[in-house]
Order: structure tokens, then C-alpha cells, then sequence
DNA sequence: AACCAGGACGTGA
DNA sequence: TCACGTCATGGT
């Protein structure tokens, strides 16, 4: 089996061992109680996401505090930039980036995450989301990439689940899996990675927003502590 | 008490 | 290019 039709393979296992996870979570709705299949922020099979700019916003946000930390400490800063009133566009560019390094201490870093913040925020208040609507995805990754603070999994993070531009995800869990598989090596980079999975895949954003998704579902359960796969009877079968 | 988490940047080979 | 140090809190 070449390794095209592995990557595909691979997502069929995840899919129908997870189901649909409904990604990017959005903890803040304005109709706040409104589906009983939304919880933690999770929408599972509904694609229906993000239904405002201020959820666009906040998964701008959890993607630039989410670099290198824990999910749970993303929600508490996420809380409390909510709570401080600095969860808006017009807020963070007139805050100060002590205010928000100070809002954001629970996602680590925090420091150089807020001048990322604000390098952001700065960025979209010159390219408004609907403004973004007109950009191409390359041209509009390529924008992202220029922000101090925005590397390539944080790129494509709000390509694929803010903007809806079909930009597929590769991060730490995606290596890790891969070539526990045999499927790449360790070392490959991240271009090459996300070309390997966007030449194998339809084009389609479901599947690029669920198989991220599912990678780093499986990868929580078997790929965080080494020795990485161990007891992944899911993927690794024994042969 | 180490180790880990949905990375990115600056530096020096 | 690429390997390595730095940034930092909170859970296990």
C-alpha cells in the first residue's frame, strides 16, 4: 500500500473509532444553552462554525495560545480575557500588552504571547475577516506567516477552522503518528508533511477539519508519553 | 518531582 | 537549512 492510501486508510480507522469531534471548539456563543450537542465547546457534526466574528476572533486567539500548552490552560485565559473585557478586537488594540500578558497568564508563555496577540489583532484590524473572504488561501497564509508570532501550525490553525480556507493541520501528534506508522520519518518537515496529507485527501474542508481533529484525539490517548504508540492496538497492529 | 502540553523565534553552525 | 536554547503555567 503506498502511502497515500495509507494517510486515507488512517482517517477512515480515526473517523469511525472517534466519530465526528467536532472542531474548533468555541467556548463563547451568543446564544449561549443553545444545542444540546454542544458541550465543552464541541459541536460534533455540526460545520456550521464559526457563526460570528467573535468566534472567528476567539479561535484566532485559542490558536495563538494553544502554541505549546495545554487545551485546559487555553480555556482559563480565554476566561479571562472574557472577564477582563478584552475579549473583542477594538478592546486588545487599545489594551496594552502588559493588560493582556496579565489576562493570559494561565496559558504560559504569556509574555511573548500577548505581543503575538497584539501583532494579530493589528494584522486583522488592517484585514478584517470579510475582507479576508476575497483573499485566496496561499495568499492569505502567506499573510498570516509574515505575523511575528504566527508560524505555520498557527497559519493554518485559523486558515482552516476561522477562515474556512482548506489549509491542512499538522502538529507535534501528526508527526509523532506518522512515522510511528512507518509512514514518514521524524524529521520531515512541516511542508512536506501537510503536502503528503493535501495530495493524499480530498480537498474537502470536513475532512480536513475532522482528521486534525482525530489526531490529536488519538494522540492525547497514546501519543504523549513514551514510548510514543504504546498500546495503540487502533493503528499499530502487530505485524 | 520530573514530565508534558494542539509552537515560534533567535542564534550559531 | 537545521539543531538547540528560550519562553512559563498548570495538570499528572
Amino acid at each position: 500500500m503506498n502511502r497515500h492510501k495509507k494517510i486515507c486508510t488512517v482517517y477512515d480507522i480515526l473517523r469511525k473509532a472517534y466519530g465526528p469531534q467536532g472542531w474548533w471548539p468555541i467556548l463563547f456563543t451568543r446564544n449561549s444553552g443553545e444545542k444540546s450537542s454542544h458541550f465543552n465547546g464541541y459541536h460534533p457534526g455540526d460545520y456550521d462554525y464559526p457563526k460570528n466574528g467573535l468566534q472567528q476572533l476567539e479561535i484566532c486567539l485559542g490558536a495563538v495560545l494553544t502554541q505549546n500548552t495545554n487545551w485546559k490552560n487555553v480555556l482559563l485565559a480565554l476566561g479571562s480575557l472574557a472577564s477582563s473585557g478584552l475579549l473583542s478586537l477594538e478592546r486588545l488594540l487599545e489594551a496594552k500588552n502588559d493588560q493582556i500578558a496579565l489576562a493570559i497568564k494561565s496559558a504560559g508563555y504569556y509574555n511573548q504571547k500577548a505581543g503575538y496577540i497584539k501583532n494579530l489583532v493589528l494584522f486583522l484590524d488592517d484585514f478584517p475577516f470579510d475582507k479576508l473572504k476575497r483573499y485566496s488561501k496561499d495568499a492569505t497564509r502567506q499573510k498570516l506567516l509574515e505575523i511575528k508570532g504566527i508560524g505555520p501550525e498557527t497559519a493554518d490553525s485559523i486558515l482552516l477552522y476561522s477562515l474556512k480556507k482548506n489549509s491542512f493541520v499538522v502538529d507535534a501528534y501528526t508527526t509523532r503518528i506518522l512515522s510511528c506508522l512507518g509512514i514518514i520519518s521524524p524529521k520531515l518537515n512541516y511542508g512536506s508533511i501537510q503536502e503528503l496529507f493535501e495530495s493524499s485527501l480530498k480537498n474537502d474542508l470536513i475532512v480536513f477539519q475532522e482528521y486534525h481533529a482525530l489526531l490529536v484525539q488519538h494522540g492525547k490517548e497514546y501519543y504523549s508519553r513514551k514510548p510514543y504508540g504504546k498500546n495503540d492496538r487502533l493503528l499499530l497492529k502487530d505485524n
